[in-house]
DNA sequence: GTCTATAGGCTGATAGAC
DNA sequence: GTCTATCAGCCTATAGAC
């Protein structure tokens, strides 16, 4: 992991680590060619700066990620199907676990696929000029799977009450990964969730009592 | 606003609009000090450095919003009265509603205010070393207050539980304020709530359902 | 209190030896 | 590909005139 066997692979770890823990502006070059054992020199021969060292780090990211993201199976209900309450309520939880999952609240082992949610996150946060690309690649699957799961759930709604109802299911998840620092002080201490299983399937509870569905 | 009488005043409100936008490490105290109209010594001589200027921002937002904060009376319901059910999902609206203010999600006239709370959440998800102190001056009022109400709705749920629970409710309008760039997205390029009011009815209307509570 | 001028250090980037 | 050495520019901070 740290001892990668070629250069441009250590920097973009360093680089990603150390973007995630101060952000674009608050590391310097030679900081992270210090941890990753390089000459300042080769950031610009590998990656023409740091600005293309910065999209190296999200577009590798990016490839890394997507076999991992959403590696629970999410069927998309089809709404015609008779069972397609029961499908979509089994979509919902598949999509929380799945939230909860790529959001790194406690399932993510490697400390490199942590380090880049918190860039992607930071950078959503942000509201920067690659927020639409993060959008297109992180959230909006989600999203679009969620609305399709809602939608057969709780039909006929409002455009904007369709968002509010889509950010009452997700937005917790959102908060609890943007806000770590917090949350570990609502609990003590503690990391939270810690069991990222048992926080989806709270979550998932809490929605279908909302929805006034009978729980799987 | 923008040509307040004094220099100090003019320095703590370009400070907190220039950190809202970029972060601590993304602004200068050049483009403070042309911002302010003032000598970049001024920010040495009257705050000891960008350090001191970024505390007294904090500082006098602390100062500036409590009287803003939580405008709505938000009386904490008594368990053992006969209407205690009542006053906890009265207090529960107060809560959201008050929430959805303080957050700037639609009801801030005041641009410096949303930008003191731009700082105040960018801080927040930083989880620096002022995170105990925001927690305790922002969020701890309104997670007891939260706690108190759901503790009467729902009794009797373990410690984790109680924090997803929290979550749950507040987590929503967490998630929107720190991501307003994202909701803008999903809600086709405008703004996210609309109708800060009618987003925290959703909310708490979600939420009664959720807990099994017929709506005042 | 306000200003100019400047110090001293750090930044990202690169020329050029190997 | 990798390195050293160095550049020009920006940063924060401050000494000192007024």
């Amino acid at each position: 992991m740290t001892d990668a066997p070629d250069l441009r692979q250590r920097l973009i770890e360093a680089a990603t680590q150390l973007f995630a823990e101060s952000g674009y502006d608050g590391v310097g070059l030679r900081e992270i060619a210090k941890r990753a054992k390089a000459n300042l020199a080769m950031i610009s021969y590998h990656f023409g700066g740091k600005d293309g060292l910065y999209e190296a780090v999200l577009r590798e990211g990016f490839l890394r990620c997507p076999s991992k993201l959403s590696q629970l199976e999410r069927p998309l209900p089809d709404p015609a199907a008779p069972d397609a309450r029961a499908l979509a309520i089994e979509g919902l939880r598949v999509h929380l676990q799945s939230a909860v999952m790529d959001l790194q609240l406690g399932l993510a082992q490697d400390p490199l696929d942590r380090a880049f949610m918190a860039v992607v996150l930071r950078e959503l946060a942000e509201g920067g000029p690659r927020l639409e690309a993060l959008d297109r690649e992180f959230m909006k699957p989600h999203f679009e799977h969620l609305a399709n799961c809602l939608g057969i759930l709780r039909p006929g709604l409002s455009d904007e009450d369709r968002v509010s109802l889509g950010l009452a299911v997700i937005g917790p998840v959102l908060a609890c990964a943007l806000l770590p620092g917090l949350f570990r002080l609502r609990n003590d201490g503690r990391p939270f969730p810690a069991d990222g299983q048992a926080f989806a399937e709270f979550m998932l509870d809490h929605t279908l009592r909302a929805l006034g569905v009978e729980g799987a």
